[in-house]
DNA sequence: GTCGCATTATC
DNA sequence: ATAATGCGA
């Protein structure tokens, strides 16, 4: 690696100031580093056609980079914003600035890597270097391969071949190779321009505040400290306790891994350590698994970026789904938690008015909208995409597909989820249902999952009105399961003989 | 080639 | 009990 004089770090889906691979090699190879982020237009007019003047996510990161400047700004540094297509702007400044090196971090998407491809090559023939590292995932793309060499489609082996990456210690684990990337005690030093625009704020943007703060949920580096300090504690729980939608399980970290305000090796190492010491129970094991999965969603992303457009498994496009305007009705019911199922449309409410969703209930529904009514899954990929505050396109797809028993490693495509039965297992009280639909909150434990099965008189006692104040179910479980298993024979390879015959 | 096996179930 | 299919060693 050369010595640089100045050089530049592109923030993007890291917005912390700690444990920053990009910005650590900034530090060790130049006199000085000035730090930027971009708001991409082309994005943000993307959500602005949607009419999704607020947009917390827009909020969050916002927020986020606000405090990236101050803790930038406490070592005598800045964040530069600007609004901007970021394919000019980054080499626009790093000319205005003199900048001999750019530094980001890996980023595994289709459209980012074409984006960054292009910022390299213009930079690299205007005399930049160009330098991206592995930030946001602990093993990325070509690290953890079969023995035949090729990449994993199937998670278990994977995970294994993930977890044997780290050599055996006498704690465990050697897990050196998760220590913070250093940023205190670096020779460069942090720098601002002499002249800077201010931060622009999201009205500047077009964006309107947003009900973040009503939601309590905190953006930046702090607020994900505060989760993880919340979720440390539970980790031990996790496994036991992370199905259940009316429970605190889960970490509510998603979205802050998703811009990156905590880094990835701080919650492995978290949890690695726990399982070492035998205090994280089976919760630390199983959270642990989760963050896997996130690693091999980005690595499949990669090496098959088609599957934003088609199903992993070629077959699957050959399903034939409801179009029409019926589909389109029977969708936008979905979309707005009308199905008459308690627990679809209250999970869907929980999507509508907070932008996130229980990762139980997103298989749920999902589930319902493939294979109840029959909707192609990339209709309701979009529609996470577009609400989802955590929205990170590998995870979501990898999600969609694996519900739409398309993806790698998905669940068969017989098995269609019982919407009754998951309601009956997982919100056996109704309390998750309760807390959305208060219109159901008279109906007892045992009906409240399927409210259709009371007679008329019943529900009304329980003043549960059809078409008033609650819908008749949209669909019925059985006959849409026949139909569903008729729907995906034409991925079957072979065919099934009548045994009567 | 062969064999064990596959996140999150359902009837 | 089920009821597939192909991955990965």
């Amino acid at each position: 690696m050369p010595h640089y004089d100045k050089s530049l770090v592109w923030f993007r889906r890291d917005l912390r100031c700690d444990d920053h691979a990009a910005l650590h090699q900034a530090l060790e190879a130049s006199r000085l580093v000035f730090c930027v982020f971009i708001f991409d237009s082309h994005i943000l007019d993307r959500l602005l056609a949607c009419g999704a003047r607020a947009d917390r996510r827009v909020e969050f990161i916002h927020s986020s980079l606000l405090s990236l400047d101050a803790a930038l700004k406490k070592h005598g540094g800045a964040l530069i914003v600007r609004h901007a297509n970021p394919v000019a702007a980054i080499p626009e400044l790093a000319r205005e600035l003199c900048i001999d090196a750019v530094f980001v971090n890996h980023d595994y998407e289709p459209d980012a890597i074409a984006r960054d491809a292009s910022v390299a090559q213009q930079l690299k023939s205007g005399g930049c270097a160009w330098h991206s590292y592995k930030d946001q995932v602990i093993w990325e793309k070509d690290e953890i391969l079969t023995l035949s060499g090729k990449p994993y489609s199937i998670y278990t082996p994977y995970k294994n071949a993930w977890l044997n990456k780290f050599q055996p210690a006498a704690e465990y684990w050697d897990l050196s190779s998760l220590n913070p990337w250093d940023i205190q005690s670096m020779p460069g030093v942090l720098a601002a321009p002499g002249r800077i625009s201010p931060i622009p704020s999201l009205k500047e943007l077009g964006f309107e505040t947003t009900d973040l703060s009503g939601l309590n949920m905190s953006p930046g580096m702090q607020g994900a400290q505060t989760l993880l300090d919340d979720f440390l504690p539970r980790m031990k729980n996790y496994r036991d306790r992370r199905d259940f939608p009316a429970i605190k399980g889960p970490s509510y970290l998603s979205v802050h891994l998703r811009f990156g305000t905590i880094s990835i090796r701080e919650l492995t190492r978290r949890a690695m350590q726990a399982i070492a010491s035998g205090e994280g129970g089976e919760g630390a094991m199983s959270w642990l698994s989760e963050l896997i999965w996130r690693d091999f969603y980005f690595m499949i992303l990669y090496h098959y970026p088609h599957v934003t457009q088609h199903a992993f498994r070629p077959e699957y496009d050959r399903i034939r789904w409801e179009s029409g305007p019926e589909a389109d009705n029977t969708f936008l019911a979905w979309c707005e938690g009308r199905t008459g199922y308690p627990l679809i449309d209250a999970a869907m409410l929980q999507l509508n008015q907070t932008g996130y969703m229980h990762n139980r209930l997103r298989m749920v529904t999902a589930s319902f909208l493939i294979k109840h009514l029959g909707i192609d899954w990339r209709r309701g990929e979009r529609y996470f995409a577009l609400k989802l505050n955590d929205f990170d396109l590998a995870a979501n797809n990898g999600g969609w597909q694996w519900a739409a028993s398309s993806g790698c490693d998905a669940q068969p495509y017989f098995r269609i989820f019982n919407p009754v039965r998951q309601s009956e297992k997982f919100d056996a009280e109704g309390k998750f249902i309760r807390r959305y639909l208060p219109q159901l909150a008279q109906l007892d434990a045992r009906h409240i999952h399927a409210p259709w099965l009371l007679s008329e008189a019943e529900r009304v006692k329980a003043g549960v009105i059809y078409n008033k104040n609650y819908p008749a179910p949209i669909v019925m479980h059985d006959q849409a399961r026949r139909k569903t298993l008729a729907r995906y024979a034409v991925v079957r390879k072979t065919t099934v003989h009548d045994p009567s015959v």
